[in-house]
DNA sequence: TTAATATCCGACTAATGAGTCGAAAGCAGA
DNA sequence: TCTGCTTTCGACTCATTAGTCGGATATTAA
């Protein structure tokens, strides 16, 4: 009975699901995301959602655990270069670029759903294992590229917050979404994320 | 009837509204900030809080507006002083800081609250403009310091951009909010926001 | 004191949204 | 075909929240 077939078309059928909500989510913003509104986007009924789901925060926490996945997937073979720390930091800030430029919705939703769900758990939900994972990647780099001298010596919690900033800033501030290669990117990065003895351009 | 006394108690009346809605938000999140819950902490009834304000956006804008004058009085005399584009950046920036330690929950606020009201109209709001005059003081600003060769030369918007995430990223991102001086502010500042010619550091 | 005006408010309405129910339709193996 | 499992779903419940209603109470001016 639970044949190959069938556990395959009920993930197909999640996924539509999944996609369905980021859809929405993309046109019409987190506050509009309802089960109502994801039942009539994704085709199915109401009630049909919840033979998948067990909850919309389920939905969501699906979503936003496959989306950290791939994009730690996409990172990957960087930490086995090797490369100087700083480098390494940057070419890790170029693929999250990447990642956001391909996906841009699916980056938003991974930054803005987590304050939507959640209301009153203490549980430690799966995707924030990943997000620190990231987290925790950048900084040790940040770190021993500041003992390396690559980087100017400051707290890293401190750096990372500002250079959070400015990747946060670039991509989503201002008024329309910027579109920014990776070269045009490096070059913003390497002018504001100083390094301790030269100077950041040419 | 229309007596100045009057006219007095009842604006003192809603600026008691007015804080209770803050102390919501600051205590609670923005969700939790709902008419019955503001009527409760100002101790009104909730029809008596309709007698003073139209509806709850009214409430949210007029603290939106009150707040955006508060924040650009603090800057008004910056403008004045002689001193050279970047030095005036800066200090602008540095008074933000203050402000934004003064009253945190105010700024977080200005910052979250557009979100939450305005669906679906296409009025400018008021508080709207005062946001702009802050961010045209900054962009003109920062366009002199370039044509001066005070900062590294680049698009005006991008830098705002960077800039913006950097002050964001300093004072909200990570574990906890930030405590920080206008002197640990402007070393990070003088390190983040390169000139063109020399170390940016020492 | 009295009439007008200002202030106050709990209970109600209307809308919205998450999640449930019970029944029906589809499908596979015997 | 019959039986049981899978899938579907519109209509319902329940909770929440913005905003209203109608009347009560306080204050002021005459």
């Amino acid at each position: 009975m639970v044949s190959e077939r069938k556990i395959n078309e009920r993930e197909y059928r999640k996924s539509l699901i999944r996609k369905a909500t980021l859809d929405v989510f993309g046109e019409l913003g987190i506050e509009k995301v309802t089960m109502d509104v994801i039942a009539k986007k994704s085709d199915f009924g109401k009630a049909s959602l919840y033979y998948y789901f067990p909850s919309k925060e389920d939905v969501f926490n699906e979503i936003m655990v496959i989306g950290w996945a791939k994009l730690l997937d996409g990172l990957d073979d960087i930490v086995k270069d090797v490369i100087s720390p700083r480098e390494r930091f940057i070419q890790m800030l170029k693929r999250l670029v990447t990642f956001v430029q391909e996906d841009r919705t699916l980056f938003e939703f991974l930054m803005i759903a987590p304050r939507h769900v959640n209301v009153e758990t203490n549980e430690v939900p799966e995707w924030k294992n990943h997000q620190n994972h990231l987290y925790g990647m950048l900084t040790t780099l940040l770190e021993e590229g500041i003992k390396k001298g690559e980087f100017v010596s400051m707290p890293s919690e401190i750096a990372m917050r500002a250079i959070g900033g400015i990747f946060h800033g670039i991509l989503f501030l201002g008024k329309s979404p910027t579109e920014i290669n990776e070269n045009e990117f490096e070059a913003l990065i390497q002018n504001f994320i100083p390094t301790p003895d030269a100077s950041p351009n040419e």
